[in-house]
DNA sequence: ACTTAAAGGATAATTATTATCTTTTAATAA
DNA sequence: TTATTAAAAGATAATAATTATCCTTTAAGT
């Protein structure tokens, strides 16, 4: 399990323990809605309050600690920011899964066209997982 | 200008005016957030309810005459329902364009993992358009 | 024209999110 | 350690977004 002590610190975000326990929910979900963050906090923190989910989840994206994922058909989900990556949603489960794609090719195509200059690109994939197929 | 009376009946949706009138901004813009559908149709029905925009954009959406595009950092758009295709997104001026990009050979490579049954792709490359830059 | 199920308008209710204010605490330094 | 302080937490009010309700109007088919 690792100490996102200084790690929320290099991100000017004061370790507390609060935070670390989103972090932890992070990490080990992968991906997660406000409501079931909340859901699991509560567990935690029998009295914490939804607006410090809010402010949290707020003040992590503002220093690109995490990202938000918006889902076709769902609510967003939020995961802690790395390497550039797309989605696979079931819609079945509502599972999301990470899944590396080469977009290279496709976006040197759009930058051949030369009318639109890309910074970055979501990709979601909607179907069906492994396991409820 | 299309007349959108017997494509909404198609859809089970009866022609009303203020459908006429949403479909044929959905027409001319391409794509609107609620809230720029709502300021746009006041114009036209001075005492038209927000009520009416929601449930009629519901209804079109269960019937498959339109679709919610889903933004990164900014509100949901919606557009008349066409062929797949993919979506550059403005960062400067918030403007959506569609873009037909051939997702054939990364769906190919999705489905030889056989860990996931794709049934839909949604891809939003978020730049910098021709006239921002 | 007549009938009626569906749609529109007004507005209340609900849900989601943000703001405010007071108390508590993490981080830093004496 | 303890003291200091800016920031965070908690409680809750306020706002924004969306949906539900209820009554009136109307599109569409006799």
């Amino acid at each position: 399990m690792i100490n996102y002590t200084n790690i929320l610190r290099q991100h000017n975000l004061k370790a507390t323990p609060q935070r670390l326990a989103i972090t932890d929910i992070l990490h080990v979900q992968g991906h997660i809605t406000i409501e079931s963050l909340y859901e699991v906090m509560v567990k935690k923190f029998s009295s914490i309050s939804l607006a410090t989910i809010y402010k949290n989840i707020n003040l992590m994206l503002e220093n690109s600690f995490i990202q938000e994922v918006k889902i076709p058909h769902a609510k967003s989900v939020y995961e802690i920011t790395k390497e550039s990556h797309s989605h696979l949603a079931c819609e079945k489960c509502g599972e999301i899964q990470d899944i590396i794609i080469d977009l290279d090719n496709i976006l040197n195509e759009v930058a051949k066209t030369n009318t639109f200059k890309v910074n970055s690109s979501d990709l979601v994939l909607s179907g069906i997982c492994k396991n409820c197929q």
